[in-house]
DNA sequence: TAATTTAAAAATCTCGAGAAAACGTATTGA
DNA sequence: TCAATACGTTTTCTCGAGATTTTTAAATTA
């Protein structure tokens, strides 16, 4: 997640209880079941966590972090708040830093690269077989941000792929949000099947095309659902 | 610093003992009293600090957002360490991204932006006349800083914004980090006049070709030293 | 001597309780 | 009816002390 984190190795098991309740607390930010706007109050999560009140309060404090939660002086945290606007913001930075970091990647990318690449686009395709139940949902989600990730992963730029790891996660949470109001109509499959082969062929200009179309495709979906659907969910 | 910082106004007086030991560590990482890959000792800290452990804990979180303290579950924090290659990365993202915020606030900047840059850079030159005492500096570093935010006021991106922020905070710890190696060589004055002179002329192409070399030169002064000295200060 | 084991020391991580601030409600007065 | 004030409750913020884990150092053995 952080910068920290990835050259740590921080996403193996979790070691401490900090850790545990920042991936629990991350995970119920962006699937939504933490709402937008919403007060976290450290009293009452405590329980829900397990955890003391100082040990969510860093939980918390790493959040920040990933722009998931924010806080003001003596009035605690909230989840960060939602908008069109801000989720138009996170699309066109990503990409712009994303398709960047495609074409870097493109350009020094090895055979074990594609080698990995391929590994993951079909471990995504056979997520997507198994549309049914709440486990294959997550399933695709975990498969669908390491297809992202491996595309990206012979850029050199640790912190290009560090602003980009933070945006994913943004954009998945805006996703998530939306997702209750609108099933995936896209051949998404497609699109990623696409992407692949570009890639593979090294056509750098075709790859950012095909990327940037496909994250802009989320967003105009979105953007396309009447303003009070979205709402729906009270910022608090 | 965070994204939520500069939403919520967070840059006003501290309100809070976890912001103020959360701004004593950041100045003490980018001046360098606390070196690169140092342990970050919570027990010897908190004493130095004036607040608890719990306290310095949460805002030594808070500094994992800046990337500029690291953690390794049971093991404690460190500084981040340093290195000519994550300089480098440094430079090149922060030119990638200021460049195209830059061009944004060029297009979209009214008149009230330019009437603000050019304060800006008026503040500035001032600072650069007593160029002597330790508080001269800080106010130059202060007054630097805005100018550069200044410069990319308009631009309507939060997120870009954001990132550079990290980042800018980033290369001016390297910056001191090899202050004491060399003192300032170049006419930076120069250098920023006519960053400003392009940029209320509206030429973006030559705001930013201006824009990136200025960054880059930086870079290039610290990349000449051998390495040799550059590792004086050992990464623990 | 070098490697392994053992034990002491230090540091991290965690929790619960107390002070300060913010919030909500009811009361008062115009 | 509305605004302002005062009070009580909730919540945040903060600290110190105890349980695990890591680190350091010495002692033992091959």
């Amino acid at each position: 997640m952080n910068i920290s984190a990835a050259a740590e190795g921080f996403s193996a098991e979790p070691k401490t209880l900090v850790e545990s309740a920042y991936r629990a607390l991350r995970r119920d930010i962006i699937e939504g079941t933490l709402a937008p706007g919403e007060k976290l109050r450290v009293e009452h999560l405590k329980d829900n966590y397990g955890v003391g009140a100082g040990t969510l309060r860093e939980a918390l404090s790493l959040l920040i972090a990933d722009a998931l939660v924010v806080s003001q002086g003596q009035r605690g945290f909230r989840v960060s708040p939602v908008s069109l606007e801000d989720f138009g913001d996170i699309t066109r930075t990503r990409v712009m830093l994303e398709c960047e970091a495609l074409r870097q990647s493109i350009a020094i990318g090895d055979d074990a690269w594609e080698a990995n690449l391929v590994g993951a686009f079909h471990r995504l395709a056979k997520a997507e077989e198994k549309r049914i139940g709440s486990d294959a949902r997550e399933e695709w989600e975990e498969r669908n941000r390491i297809f992202h990730e491996v595309l990206i992963a012979a850029c050199p730029s640790r912190w290009l792929k560090h602003f980009l790891s933070i945006l994913y996660y943004q954009a998945e949470r805006y996703r998530r949000l939306s997702l209750y109001l609108q099933p995936i109509p896209r051949d998404i499959h497609a699109e990623h099947e696409a992407l692949l082969q570009a890639a593979i062929k090294r056509d750098a200009d075709q790859a950012a095309a095909l990327l940037a179309e496909h994250i802009l495709m989320t967003f105009r979906s979105i953007e396309a659902i009447p303003s009070e659907e979205l709402n729906r969910k009270p910022a608090a």
